[in-house]
DNA sequence: GCCAACGTTGGC
DNA sequence: GCCAACGTTGGC
């Protein structure tokens, strides 16, 4: 089993909102970077664990543990003229961007914050916490997954 | 809202 | 294939 983090903007699609879904699961559109594609296309299997991560929102930070519900498939709103995620070079017959389905699964206590992250000296190799680092989806090692999720389940800080 | 750090695009 | 210009991400 892997381990992965992924992005979203609260304000756009937050846990709360997956939470809400039908079966508690969504596909991930939207996702226009190849590196994450590639992952995402690759890499993400059945029952791989998620940190979900809220950006660019007040506190940015982990807010609980979501898992690949469904593997990579074309993402179709690549083909919709009326999405915002259109891209003309994609095509039914030759998709050039992929999704996944993610589902729901804990939320955290409380919101491990990326300040707190940054304080914790076992996830300093920790992808996020690397300079510039703008992936949305992005792989974490068991440790750090398992030392992130320590945190969030505990009450206290 | 600012802006640093990236990724992508397109002319050459 | 280089690289300048542009767009986006995302913390602050």
């Amino acid at each position: 089993m892997k381990y992965w983090l992924m992005k979203t903007e609260p304000e756009t699609y937050s846990f709360d909102d997956l939470k809400g879904e039908k079966n508690q699961s969504a596909h991930w559109d939207g996702v226009r970077n190849y590196q994450a594609r590639n992952l995402m296309r690759d890499e993400m299997k059945l029952g791989d664990q998620v940190l979900f991560y809220h950006s660019n929102c007040k506190i940015p930070g982990v807010v609980g543990v979501a898992e690949v519900s469904r593997e990579s498939y074309p993402d179709f709103t690549s083909w919709d003229k009326d999405s915002n995620y259109f891209d003309p070079k994609s095509s039914e017959e030759n998709p050039r961007w992929f999704m996944i389905d993610v589902k729901w699964k804990k939320a955290f206590h409380r919101i491990v914050s990326l300040k707190e992250l940054r304080d914790v000296s076992e996830l300093e190799g920790m992808k996020l916490l690397q300079r510039g680092q703008r992936l949305s989806v992005q792989p974490v090692t068991e440790a750090e997954f398992n030392t992130v999720c320590e945190l969030g389940f505990h009450d206290e800080k």
